[in-house]
DNA sequence: CGCTTTCATTCCCTTGCGGTTATATAGCCG
DNA sequence: CGGCTATATAACCGCAAGGGAATGAAAGCG
């Protein structure tokens, strides 16, 4: 449990960044919002300390969580190689969405999208799309 | 299992999908670059699947895993917020990274990042990183 | 027509996580 | 100083997810 995707993958941590994303909150506060106890918070914002995501600032028995969105540009970069295709195929999708019933090899149609041609593919992939075979 | 948050927690999974962002692939081909069984493979296959995230063409006994980016733009979504911060942050942090020797209240002073100014802040957060306290 | 290939499904086990309850620690207040 | 507030930690539990071995199901091929 050190990399952001895996913290990312409760809700309830979303939530709590979602919340700090407004502005710093108190533990208290942060439990009330997400409808656990208040250990279970604590525990949630562990999580999210050592992974860096947030920082705590004390002041008295308070502490003031504040976000830390830098491990999240992890998050990012992995998923820009994927930002352009969901957007060119969205394009592409509604752009035949009301030509064509099936699914055609409009798929491949993307082409060169990443840049990169498959050099060693070892088979064309042909089209048949896979719904229920009874 | 459903929202693309917790099929990405998977480093196998992401894997997959980094493969897959190449071009289209055989069940066999992935779980030899997974380093994992058969079986473990397309257990996995079948959460991208379910999650959306791939789309099996049959040839005959094969199947051609191919992916389907949609549903990242949901990540992408969530992530859009704290983009603008982050890039924020490390202006502002390599700025002032030769500047400060601790942590000031250089992260308060981002102040209205996100634009909306705290309503009902129950109280301001002072300045007193936590480090260790013995 | 049986054998092989390719993949999915099932069964089982272990691990780890999320959650709660109980307890410890720190610091204010009266 | 005693008690209260605010948070962290520890101990415990239930459950589901990941992983492997075994089996089943399609489909080509000799």
């Amino acid at each position: 449990m050190a990399i952001p995707f895996d913290v990312l993958a409760e809700p309830s941590r979303r939530q709590i960044l979602d919340l700090l994303l407004e502005r710093p909150r108190l533990v208290g506060e942060l439990t009330e919002h997400l409808g656990l106890t208040q250990p279970g918070t604590s525990k949630h914002l562990r999580v999210l300390r050592e992974a860096g995501l947030v920082r705590v600032r004390r002041d008295a028995q308070r502490r003031w969580y504040e976000l830390c969105p830098e491990p999240l540009a992890e998050v990012d970069a992995w998923l820009a190689p994927y930002r352009r295709l969901w957007t060119d195929r969205l394009d592409a999708l509604e752009r035949h969405l009301d030509t064509m019933p099936g699914l055609p090899g409009g798929t491949g149609e993307t082409g060169e999208t990443v840049g990169s041609e498959p050099p060693d593919a070892r088979d064309a992939p042909p089209d048949a799309p896979d719904g229920e075979a009874p």
